[in-house]
RNA sequence: GAUCUCGUAGCUCAGUUGGAUAGAGCAUCUGCCUUCUAAGCAGACGGUCAGGGGUUCGAAUCCCUUCGGGAUCACCA
């Protein structure tokens, strides 16, 4: 049984055996020591001491003393200002010490006895290259679902691809009118870069004719509606629906090139995805469902033939579903998406979207939609909304070029990890091929936790100029600590062999060691925490104080050095498991750990 | 205008269901490498937890209100 329920059950006994009154579980509030004080979890006796009608310190004085003689995890207490710390027993820590060692798995659920969840992430339309935004997006789905995995459930990671629509014709477009056959052979380019370019070539056009629209005497909005690149785009689209071969084989041929970019891009990232829908198969399904059920009346048709539905009830808005001219809209295609999504994985329990926070309206409406239309997994639809990652200047706009590149990012920070590694000069002995791909997960580890670290509600910001550190609450400075352990555990098993997972030790511990030994402790705590709530930064935080602390132990104590043989062993032992945890929550959060840097 | 969300040190962020004297990193300053990797450790400096009111033995945390930032409220995606 967990200590904290052993002295919660403790704390429940003596009140009823000191007091005659069973306490409300509610009451019974136990929470870990601060520091300063004597002990390693307290009691608040303030609730309590309603219940004996004596001081918090009388009170609280009682039922330590009724814990010492009761609990023999507890071997000492004191009482400060209504709060009872207890001291536990070096055996209750060696103990657990013990079992963790022997869980290689420590922390972690079975895999698999929880039911399936479906996380979605990553989600790009095909007429832009992958950005900062993406990046937090794609970071944060992957972790939860890694997060999700540990704590016992079986997950599928999907990605829904905008692969259709007026803007993908856009790009073909300026393809067609200036592209001179380039391909990214021909050019060198990246594929979802050179589609990117076109689009923004489209972008220039469109712009020039509107002003000369506008000189020419017309109102902005008139300009935007009658610009001949626009009417042509539409028309591109228009055809597309209708099939037509030449348009469809372009823009397939254009989307192959944008997917190999995506995917050299996700293979940087390290993500992968069990499924891959697109949108282009599932906005029929969308459309057929939105007719049906305004069949059915679940929605209604206006006038002109557009179909609606109606969440005044439900506190919200009249909402378009399909268009007068019977197109399908954004909303149409989700509704197809997931009804594709029921009927491919019918088991899954939970349904999770990892898209930005302007998109919570959208997806109150969709859910919403869905009950109506009778399927009940819309009560398991869950919105996992982010903040957006914010510039020095405000939020990144693609026109005013102010986004920064995924691929930019990345490369420039394997840059720096260079740099900085050649500096140190450990890396010696390793072929260069080792060193780049070091480089590489240095540089990720410090991109993906500096994005992760955040609590993923908040707008964050990121400072281009500044770049991001590799000292200090950093992902590098994590790894540092981890080829820290490794190097130690490589010397003592030159010297000594393997390292035992039986823990023999019998004390005494060191007050380093036991906040060491708590902090190993929590960690089962934070990871259920942190799937509840879906919140890597959880776990991103909890391995950096787990990190201070071995760093503060390794500076204080020898380790290797140290002549008792026994505590030498027990050492090693702590030096292990903190290592396998620093890099087990790594893995939650998508990063690879290197053995040496 | 309505709804949602955020506001904590110069900057970037933590702060578990309300609990003790609000914590880190960066930046600035000061020590510590012939001993297990100094991307480290230890210390100093730095706060009206946006302002005001309320509930409570106790509020950064809950409620009300004002101010400030962001988002959303399309037959756009």
């Amino acid at each position: 049984m967990n200590i904290l329920s052993v002295l919660a059950n403790g704390v429940t006994e003596a009140v009823q055996s000191l007091y005659g009154v069973l306490p409300d579980p509610s009451l019974i509030q136990l929470q870990k020591t601060r520091k300063e004080f004597k002990g390693n979890f307290t009691v608040v006796v303030f609730p309590l001491a309603k219940i004996s009608k004596l001081s918090p310190d009388q009170t609280g004085e009682a039922i330590g003393s009724f814990l010492l003689e009761h609990l023999n995890q507890v071997k000492g207490f004191n009482v400060v200002k209504g709060f009872l710390n207890l001291e536990i027993a070096e055996s209750y820590w060696l103990d657990f010490f013990d079992k963790a060692m022997q869980d290689e798995e420590f922390g972690f659920e079975k895999k698999g006895i929880k039911p399936l969840v479906m996380v979605e992430f990553a989600s790009p339309n095909t007429n832009k290259p992958l950005h900062l935004g993406h990046l937090r997006n794609i970071f944060l789905g992957y972790s939860v679902s890694k997060i999700l995995e540990a704590n016992g459930h079986s997950v599928v990671n999907v990605q829904i691809i905008n692969d259709r629509g007026i803007h993908i014709c856009k790009s073909m477009l300026a393809w067609m009118k200036m592209g001179n056959g380039e391909t990214p052979e021909s050019s060198g380019l990246k594929g979802d870069k050179l589609v990117g370019k076109y689009y923004v070539e489209f972008d220039k056009l469109y712009k020039e004719q509107q002003k000369q629209l506008i000189d020419a005497g017309r109102t902005s909005e008139e300009a935007a509606k009658m610009a001949p690149v626009i009417l042509e785009a539409q028309e591109l689209l228009i055809k597309w629906e209708a099939k037509d071969p030449e348009v469809y084989s372009l823009w397939e041929k254009m989307n192959s090139w944008v997917y190999e970019g995506f995917n050299a891009s996700f293979e940087k990232m390290e993500v992968s995805f069990d499924k891959v829908y697109f949108e282009s198969d599932t906005y029929l399904l969308g459309k057929e469902e939105v007719i049906h059920g305004a069949d059915k009346g679940v929605f209604f048709r206006k006038e002109d033939g557009s179909i609606w539905v109606d969440l005044t009830n439900e506190g919200l808005d009249q909402k378009a579903l399909l268009r007068k001219d019977g197109t399908a809209m954004y909303i149409t295609q989700d509704i197809g998406t997931a009804l594709l999504r029921f009927r491919d994985f019918p088991e899954t329990s939970y349904q999770i979207y990892t898209v930005g926070n302007e998109q919570e309206y959208h997806f109150k409406v969709l859910f919403k939609i869905l009950k109506k239309l009778g399927f009940d997994q819309a009560d398991k639809c869950y919105h996992l909304s982010y903040g957006m990652v914010e510039l020095p200047e405000g939020k990144m706009k693609s026109r005013e070029g102010t986004v920064v590149d995924a691929d930019d990012l990345m490369l420039e920070m394997q840059n720096v990890s260079r740099e900085v590694a050649m500096e140190q000069g450990k890396l010696e002995g390793l072929t260069e091929n080792e060193k780049e791909g070091v480089y590489h997960y240095i540089g990720m580890a410090a991109l993906k936790y500096f994005l992760l670290k955040v609590d993923p509600i908040k707008n964050m910001l990121f400072n281009p100029k500044e770049s991001i550190d590799f000292a200090g609450n950093t992902g590098p400075f994590i790894l540092y600590t981890y080829v820290r352990t490794r190097a130690i555990l490589r010397k003592f098993e030159e010297n000594f062999g393997p390292i035992s997972r039986r823990v023999d030790y019998n004390g005494p511990i060191n007050e380093v060691e036991l906040n060491l030994l708590a902090k190993l402790h929590d960690f089962p705590l934070v990871l259920k925490e942190s799937g509840n709530t879906y919140n890597p930064s959880l776990i991103a935080n909890y391995t950096y104080e787990l990190v201070k602390e071995f760093n503060s132990f390794y500076h204080d104590f020898p380790i290797l050095r140290e002549e008792n043989k026994d505590l030498r062993t027990f050492r090693v032992q702590l030096t292990q498991k903190v290592g396998l945890v620093v890099r087990n929550s790594f893995k939650l959060l998508g990063i690879n750990t290197v053995e040496r840097m």
